[in-house]
DNA sequence: AGCACGCCGACT
DNA sequence: GTCGGCGTGCTC
């Protein structure tokens, strides 16, 4: 064949490589290319990779460039993916071979069919006649020949309408009828007659009214903070600058944190809508990813609800991207490709020219400094529904409390006194604590030894229900021990209270009062979640113990008290982020009491009643965003984000001194050239908080710059230096930018 | 990340 | 003599 025949292209492999390889492809093909996925032949092993670029510059000789098999005559990752993608890979230094793997669900990763799975079905061989029919005897055969005179018919269906695979079988051996594959039906939601809506949505309030009219009238780029507090409608919000988006014929693409991906989230959309709504999130099987996938790309959902990973499913036409609770955590991605949702989510945004509305009744610092900025415009919602009002806020002072039972355990005496008046009045209490497990650790009374997991630098957690210990780093478990290992006393000591224990507690208190806990040991799927939030909403369960899990927009119209059992642990953290993330928790918290027409108490236990943001949580005028304010000043008088941008550099091994040794070394080639940068700032090596984590050694740098430019500069050539170096297969390297944990 | 290539030790 | 250990360096 002439070189005419081929054409020459870029591809990108999942290796970790920040390169582009030239392949050639047979045959003349052209830009629809661009994200095709190729078969190539790489370094001896055969790989998928992706078309960057169609007829490149090549620097390499033609003659060694190898053929690459096209798996896409035209590409599904349409371009805006693409250059999130490419945006992606430069701005959190990770390759963008890579990066696609983790954009691409595993079917299509792993080079299969962008398809739908076929549906096996039986149809005629064309129409059969007289003479034929004539000779058939069986009912059920003549009968199944009329059926299919109308079409193929899955087998499935045939089955459910009592036809026996005998009946079907028969037939094909007779050669009237024959197997066949049907495609799933294609058709867009645009082509439809039926109207947009499935039901009269309610009339918004003047708030609503006016959130929706600025996010719909905007029809080009915008980012929006919708800053609703809990129980204002935010979600009404959504539904109608939905529908005005797919009014025009466009799609809308909604993220939404890990856990608050339950069904009734789902069917708020569902039942508004007749336009085909699909969801992405991690309890789904391959196919049926591939399934809303493909839904999605072809234009037959209108509507995709999903976590993180969602943001990379292609939408043509896509009109609106909503972040709901855009504060969340889980929109960060912390390993491979660590990317932010909501930061690519704006990048997506800006490559449809579309609106992006950021919702949270408590933003993160990062959001409310944009908005300082006029970078993001904010629109309040503070009115809550039914009119009722936000709750009051009281504190009990630990140190004026008697050292009971109860309170070793969580729950003060006057906490105590208070549960009970309310559930006697009917109503519904829900306590907070965010520690799961029976105890906190195990320590022998004897010699003071304490029980550590043996792969990681972690107290274990008791566990009273399994019997166990358990590592929440690593998951790890042992059997609880009776004795102390190491001076064989059997006095050994449950040290702090988990969700476990409070509910134990309370079960001896209120033996007549149904105690519900909602934590990760007793939830454990979807489902489980369904029937305890059941149990909670149809009044069987009077209190409600439970960590993170609870805040989330859950309603529960009875609870009139909430209690917060241990703010402490969160006051003095050496996280910088902790207080942010107390602020929003417990403002999240405190907004599950009082609905409707009753209102709510919110019950702050604390050693520390002169603390400033404990003071700030209880006084009526002070606002989340007053705290925020406040949080933010003392960042920039620190120099810390958002006032400064961070990245860690990141290393860890099996073997402690290979990690540190690495990054070391690494420290001080870097130190070098960090003079070349200005406002940069590189500390040295320190170990991770948790030093071993799965047998394995952490350590790490960080990096603090002015510049966001700068930042990106330091980092792409710290890169080039570590890609120059060989590492040895166990040294792990990494580098993190804009984390929101802290190592 | 994989894989090939290559240069040393302990086996038939 | 040669099988295979894994250090080193390249991948269109």
């Amino acid at each position: 064949m002439k070189d005419s025949d081929f054409t020459l292209v870029n591809v990108v492999i999942n290796r970790p490589l920040h390169q582009k390889f030239a392949y050639k492809i047979e045959g003349i093909i052209g830009p629809e290319c661009v994200g095709s996925r190729v078969e190539v032949n790489f370094s001896g092993s055969n790989s998928i990779g992706i078309i960057t670029d169609i007829n490149p510059e090549i620097k390499h000789p033609l003659s060694k460039i190898k053929k690459a098999k096209l798996l896409d005559r035209v590409s599904f990752i349409a371009k805006d993916i693409q250059k999130v993608l490419e945006f992606g890979s430069a701005f959190y230094q990770y390759p963008l071979g890579q990066c696609y793997n983790v954009a691409l669900p595993k079917l299509l990763r792993d080079g299969k069919a962008y398809a739908y799975e076929s549906i096996p079905a039986l149809d005629l061989c064309g129409e059969p006649d007289n003479k034929t029919l004539s000779k058939i005897r069986s009912e059920e055969q003549l009968k199944l020949i009329d059926v299919l005179k109308n079409g193929a018919v899955k087998r499935k269906e045939l089955r459910e309408r009592g036809f026996s695979s005998q009946t079907e079988n028969a037939l094909v051996k007779k050669g009237i009828a024959k197997l066949t594959e049907l495609e799933t039906e294609q058709k867009k939601f645009t082509d439809t007659d039926l109207p947009i809506l499935k039901e009269n949505p309610p009339v918004p309030n003047i708030e609503q009214q006016n959130a929706i009219i600025s996010i719909s009238s905007t029809k080009e780029f915008g980012v929006f903070l919708l800053n609703g507090i809990t129980g204002s409608g935010k979600t009404e919000v959504y539904l109608r600058v939905i529908e005005e988006v797919l009014k025009q014929g466009k799609a809308a693409l909604v993220l939404v944190p890990e856990i608050a991906l339950t069904p009734q989230t789902f069917n708020r959309f569902y039942r508004r809508f007749n336009v085909p709504v699909s969801s992405m999130h991690s309890a789904l099987s391959d196919r049926e990813r591939l399934d809303a996938y493909i839904d999605m790309a072809s234009g037959k959902s209108g509507i995709l609800i999903g976590t993180r990973t969602a943001l990379f499913t292609p939408i043509p036409n896509l009109g609106l991207i909503i972040i709901d609770e855009e504060h969340d955590s889980s929109f960060k991605q912390n390993d491979t490709f660590r990317y932010h949702a909501r930061s690519l989510g704006i990048i997506r945004a800006k490559q449809n020219n579309c609106p992006i509305v950021l919702g949270s009744a408590t933003p993160s610092l990062e959001t409310i400094f944009n908005v300082k900025k006029g970078l993001y415009k904010k629109l309040d919602l503070t009115i809550r529904a039914g009119g009722a009002s936000l709750p009051d806020f009281q504190v009990i002072d630990l140190r004026n409390e008697p050292l009971t039972d109860g309170l070793k355990t969580g729950v003060s005496e006057t906490l105590e006194k208070e549960i009970g008046e309310e559930t006697a009045k009917g109503n519904q209490v829900m306590l907070f604590l965010n520690r799961r497990g029976y105890a906190h650790h195990l320590v022998c009374h004897n010699c003071g030894h304490v029980f550590m997991c043996p792969h990681c630098d972690n107290l274990l957690t008791v566990h009273k229900g399994v019997s166990r210990l358990k590592c929440h780093m690593c998951e790890n478990t042992i059997t609880i021990p009776e004795v102390c290992p190491q001076c064989q006393s059997d006095a050994l000591f449950e040290q702090g209270f988990g969700t476990e224990q409070v509910s134990e507690y309370l079960k001896t208190r209120y033996p007549d009062i149904g105690i519900e806990r909602i934590d990760r040991d007793v939830v454990t799927s979807k489902a489980q979640l369904e029937t305890r939030l059941n149990r909670i909403t149809s009044g069987k369960s009077q209190i409600v113990i439970g960590t993170q899990m609870l805040a989330k927009g859950h309603d529960f119209p009875n609870v009139t008290l909430v209690g917060i059992l241990d703010i402490d642990s969160s006051l003095f953290s050496d996280d910088y982020r902790s207080l942010e993330n107390a602020a929003q928790l417990l403002t999240q918290v405190s907004g599950r009491s009082g609905r409707g027409n009753k209102k709510g108490r919110v019950i702050i236990q604390t050693h520390h009643k002169d603390n400033l943001l404990i003071n700030q949580l209880i006084n009526p005028d002070c606002t989340y965003l007053n705290i925020a304010e406040e949080l933010l000043k003392t960042r920039k008088n620190l120099m810390l984000p958002p006032y400064t941008y961070q990245a860690f550099i990141l290393s860890n091994s099996s073997e402690r001194i290979n990690a540190y040794s690495f990054l070391n070394q690494l420290y001080s080639e870097l130190s070098g050239i960090a003079y070349n940068y200005s406002n940069l700032a590189l500390t040295p090596v320190m170990s991770d908080k948790m030093e071993k984590q799965q047998n394995r050694y952490h350590f790490h740098m960080l990096v603090t710059c002015i510049s966001r430019k700068t930042l990106n500069m330091f980092l792409t050539e710290v890169r080039n230096i570590v890609s120059r170096k060989s590492l040895s297969q166990d040294l792990r390297f990494a580098i993190e930018v804009d984390p929101i944990i802290m190592c």
